[in-house]
DNA sequence: GAAAATAATGAGTCGCCACTCATCTTGTCA
DNA sequence: TGACAAGATGAGTGGCGACTCATTATTTTC
């Protein structure tokens, strides 16, 4: 992999943040012109950079995963054992709310970026998170990872698809992380 | 509306099974073409009869909905009050998860049926079935209906796409059934 | 059982969109 | 600064899929 021509490395970015305003905004079945036209560009160097538009859509997706799995990681390093998993878990709800891409993705609407191992990735640093939590009494003994990434993908989805106001994603956050903590 | 010549009501249940079992299976970016063929009709008869690719889903929907609602009165009346919500939401659930149309409706993945206001007829024996639970006890007093309908809605959306097994699908759906329960 | 509705047929139209490629432009490096 | 490689451009191609309509077939009706 050699380096990049100074030009080519902007414009790569600034595709890349246009396709992430875009397909969140209109969801993965935008065109692939309509991202081209935002990032200033012509679509032949769209597809020179991504040659199809399921690696535009998995950049876009892994760059997500990356940045999440990364303040999980923070969470589990500075924030409060009872709490970190809670806060992480609003912390996903609220991006998968702003984001259309994810959910039209996972839809498999024509799309089919492969999102099971990128998403595996998430589950240690939220098993970390589990882990603390139940040590530190906050959540019951026998909930499992799996369970706990299966209520964050519900959660995500139903956010964004529902369109959840504020409020009613408040509330029913706290009907879930009820059932997750510890009886007593 | 006049009556139907005998044909076409034949023709018109073949495409809506047809219909049910094509976007059950490919999601609703399945063609129009093999709905046709699965119903063994020309391509005409089913934009006669559904003049738009939506209306078709449409009416899938609605039909869904219709058969979830009357579930939902049937639990309301036979089922027992601490238990009925419960097995209503499972009931919701399985339903989901065997069927893709629902989930890439309301992805928004170029579909545009209007599921708000069917969906809100659910809204009304959901309830129902939540009020009889919080008399007997069986549910927090302080959840609400729209609660309620959310965690309805995240479930069934993440069985289908995130494709649970029927494991981990009692597994989550238990600590959901947790959060609803009173305390104590 | 024939005329008059009503419905079915399916090749064809149209628009959209992912993707290509011959040509032109720009950055890099000596 | 000039030569060359790397990149950008955007009109063009191909395929797909929703939808149409002139023609043909089936019911219904009297």
């Amino acid at each position: 992999m050699t380096q990049l021509r100074a030009d080519a490395r902007r414009n790569r970015e600034r595709i890349l943040a246009a396709a992430e305003a875009v397909f969140a905004e209109r969801g993965a079945s935008a065109s692939t012109e309509e991202v081209a036209a935002r990032a200033g560009v012509a679509i032949g160097t769209v597809f020179r950079h991504f040659p199809t538009k399921n690696d535009l859509l998995g950049a876009i997706v892994k760059a997500l995963l990356d940045r999440l799995t990364e303040e999980a990681a923070r969470q589990a390093r500075e924030g409060a054992p009872e709490t970190a998993l809670f806060a992480f878990f609003t912390h996903v709800v609220e991006e998968a709310a702003a984001r259309r891409t994810v959910a039209a993705l996972l839809s498999g609407g024509g799309v089919d970026v492969r999102v099971d191992k990128p998403l595996r990735r998430l589950e240690e640093p939220v098993g970390a998170l589990l882990r603390r939590a139940q040590e530190a009494g906050a959540v019951r003994a026998d909930v499992r990872p799996d369970e706990v990434m299966a209520l964050l993908a519900a959660a995500s989805q139903a956010a964004l698809l529902g369109g959840w106001t504020p409020d009613l994603r408040d509330r029913t956050l706290r009907i879930v992380f009820e059932g997750l903590r510890a009886r007593g």
